[in-house]
DNA sequence: ATTACTAAGAAACGAGTAG
DNA sequence: TCTACTCGTTTCTTAGTAA
């Protein structure tokens, strides 16, 4: 039906994820031997060494073969997934339900793209329904630091509003999901704004693509290289 | 090879387990139906339902099936299963190790099974060489309260001392895992102690015993009805 | 509406092997 | 050693059905 790799994983190769993790490749590249994965799956080799190319082609990590084993590290995307299911499970056992992730990075100017792409009505309609305003026509683009970059995979574990994906004559538009946030510089602080990920792309992970009803730039007098916190929240 | 219900379960039951704790039956029955659960696994009904049974002859829930549904709640082993997972999560995500829980509990009598047992010379030989004493010989009863009992699951994510199993010609002797722990009443602490779980038989979930070099209810002053405080340790 | 069987079909596994 | 292929076999899943 689609022709990318998909990231949908099962809880075996999601085990074998939470390995890799716990082995550091969070940090960076770790090597990791199939038959050592296997010990602690209670598998074969083999299926050890499928379980990695699965994570690989679902995009939850990547990988360097060498002669005498791989080099394995998490990708953005299986971090996140991790992070779900640590969510889940501090739900579990603190009740506590994870509910901001804050951020940190420096205003810079995007392509201009994104004033392209939420200027369609399709999604426009979307926003006024679902978000309760129209977003000022362009994007606030930010630069996340290398610690946010790292933090940023905790957000996917929140509650957002869906931005449903359609199609015209000429090509598809993607899905997104908005998680609610603020915005803050020099003890200005912009409640009503919205963080917007694309589902599918690949998408710039170090860069953050807010939305707001009003112009940021002005409002909260923002230049590019202006440092900024981000603190996403969870809706409801 | 063996006859009993083994606790293994794969990740995919572990996947249905966590549901049902998301869903409360941590702390009492909780009515699921198959095809709500089913829809979280992204699986077949007929699925959820094996998924449930599974759990259940792994002795990780029990299960009330009703005309229209059925109520499920978790035993202690299926917490315990999922908090070895939360602690994994913990690991990756912040760095800590779980090191300490603390449980309280009143001073019992036990059987007496517990000094006949340790005094068994295949278990004190161990008693000796891993844990660095001998014990006495008797051990320390303690009647877990509610939140304890409940607290106690966290225990299996420690790292422990394992005790092997033996047998003779007459019958088999169980392993078991001893924790670090200390005692504490009225604010002198034994800090040389360790509490002592089997591994297979269902012991009660809501009883302690406790060993140590000495007496410990003369070196504390302790007393049926007492109320302590042990606190479990990770080793190393 | 449930849960849980059975049986056909699909998917996953691991031994063997190659690179 | 390592990874990763093929392929026979086992295991798991699901549709249909019963209770």
């Amino acid at each position: 039906m689609s022709e990318s790799a998909v990231s949908a994983v099962g809880y075996d190769e999601l085990a074998a994820l939470k390995f890799v993790a716990l082995e550091g490749g969070r940090s960076g590249p770790v090597k990791i031997s199939c038959s050592g994965l296997a010990g602690h799956l209670e598998a074969s080799s083999q299926t050890a060494s499928r379980r990695l190319q699965q994570l690989e082609s679902a995009g939850h990590l990547d990988r360097d073969v060498v002669a005498d084993g791989q080099w394995v590290s998490l990708t953005e995307s299986g971090e996140a997934a991790l992070h779900r299911e640590y969510a889940h499970y501090r739900r579990i056992f603190e009740g506590t339900d994870p509910s901001t992730v804050e951020l940190e990075g420096t205003v810079t100017s995007g392509m201009g793209e994104g004033r392209h792409y939420i200027s369609l009505s399709g999604y426009m309609q979307q926003f006024r329904e679902r978000l309760g305003y129209e977003p000022f026509a362009g994007t606030l683009n930010v630069d996340l630091d290398e610690e946010s970059v790292r933090a940023r995979s905790a957000v996917s574990s929140l509650s957002g509003v869906p931005i449903d994906g359609w199609e015209d004559d000429e090509r598809t538009f993607g899905p997104a999901t908005c998680y609610a946030a603020t915005v803050e510089y020099d003890g200005a602080v912009a409640e009503e704004t919205h963080i917007i990920v694309p589902e599918r792309t690949h998408h710039d992970e170090t860069q953050l693509e807010i939305i707001a009803p009003v112009k940021l730039r002005e409002e909260l007098g923002l230049d590019d290289g202006t440092v900024v916190t981000v603190r996403v929240e969870a809706v409801e």
